[in-house]
DNA sequence: AAGGCGGGGGC
DNA sequence: GCCCCAGCCTT
């Protein structure tokens, strides 16, 4: 057997019953292959589902505000994925009347979508043969075939496509895509993959040269850096201070607390002491409710410390000393996505009453 | 061509 | 701790 019918027949045989996999309706489709975007199969479900119930068609999610996505999508991580979902939404209803692309070209074009993704829903909504190239396949490839240049260089990516391309079962492109996908994801795993039972493993190169553990090859090393976020949740009765985050950088357009970010590790009173408190507080008289430890939270490219500060004032604060932040009733406060590890203190807070 | 962008899970 | 996950966009 070949390569493509070797797959394929593993895949019969092993695929998982996925949601997904039920339609090839372009718009579940897609909302499938956004989601799963640098993301896990088991990571991802429960969103799958969400969208599809709270945004059954393009036209519901192009007609919903953003923050109701964001905060639907809170949690799921690279935030960007859910503001190009709401763009292209908009986009599909207004361009091309509610009706996806149905062409790889046309496809990418689409904010949000590329090489990846615009070959997922050609091939499998519309049969269109284009491979799939994503994580799954190049450690695939990268094994069987013994291809040790680096996934994460322009040479390699050019390398892996054109393979990819080679070995395209153009008869069954769809079924061909979602095969080696499983098959990366569910044998030829990225440790410990199962290769005593591998329908594979006799043509396998790094099996046989001993390579299993260094292919794929992967050249950059991603800088941490880290920051100090002090958060300061200000209660008027039942009221809460929040600010929407517009800047370029990490949780764009998710909501927070009012915020001093400091450049170095500070502990309260001296963080009580500075400038950039003083500065923030002028003259509205406050009392300090509590202070919470320094809690730890680890993106792939950032270590973030991050301190609450609970206080309570007596008077609203004045809108000219509000900066730009709103104020909401605390019940309204789930209505806004928020970084999970904000969600995570306000929860545990919650239950702990 | 390189770097930024989340969060969770496996080991 | 480190690595990886149905990648994409910006500079």
């Amino acid at each position: 057997m070949d390569f493509s019918t070797e797959l394929k027949f593993w895949y019969r045989q092993n695929a998982r019953d996925l949601p997904w996999r039920h339609t090839t309706d372009p718009y579940k489709i897609w909302l499938s292959e956004i989601i799963l975007q640098q993301t896990r199969v088991d990571q991802g479900m429960s969103y799958y589902y969400k969208f599809t119930e709270n945004y059954p068609t393009v036209f519901d999610l192009a007609q919903a505000p953003e923050t109701q996505i964001l905060r639907d999508w809170q949690g799921l991580g690279y935030y960007s994925r859910a503001r190009n979902l709401h763009t292209t939404a908009k986009l599909i209803v207004s361009d091309w009347g509610g009706k996806f692309p149905t062409t790889y070209s046309d496809l990418l074009k689409l904010k949000g979508v590329g090489e990846y993704t615009a070959a997922a829903i050609s091939s499998i909504c519309f049969r269109e043969a284009k491979p799939v190239v994503d994580g799954n396949v190049y450690r695939v490839l990268a094994r069987v075939f013994g291809e040790s240049t680096p996934i994460d260089s322009t040479s390699g990516k050019k390398r892996f496509r054109e393979l990819a391309e080679s070995l395209l079962d153009h008869s069954e492109p769809d079924v061909y895509n979602q095969a080696i996908m499983e098959f990366g994801a569910r044998q030829c795993t990225p440790r410990n993959p199962n290769c005593p039972i591998c329908p594979l493993a006799a043509s396998c190169v790094a099996r046989k040269e001993h390579k299993i553990a260094v292919l794929p090859v992967k050249a950059g090393k991603t800088k941490i850096t880290e920051r100090w976020m002090n958060y300061l949740i200000i209660r008027h009765k039942d009221n809460l201070y929040i600010r929407q985050r517009t800047a370029n950088d990490i949780w764009k357009n998710l909501w927070e607390f009012p915020l001093l970010e400091t450049t170095t590790a500070t502990d309260p009173k001296t963080l009580m002491k500075s400038t950039a408190w003083r500065t923030l507080w002028q003259e509205i008289p406050f009392e300090l409710n509590h202070v919470s430890t320094e809690i730890k939270h680890i993106l792939s490219h950032q270590k973030i410390w991050i301190r609450f500060y609970e206080l309570t004032i007596d008077k609203a604060i004045p809108k000219k000393q509000r900066h730009d932040w709103i104020q909401i009733k605390e019940e309204q406060l789930e209505q806004h996505g928020l970084p999970i590890a904000l969600h995570k203190y306000i929860t545990k807070k919650r239950i702990s009453h």
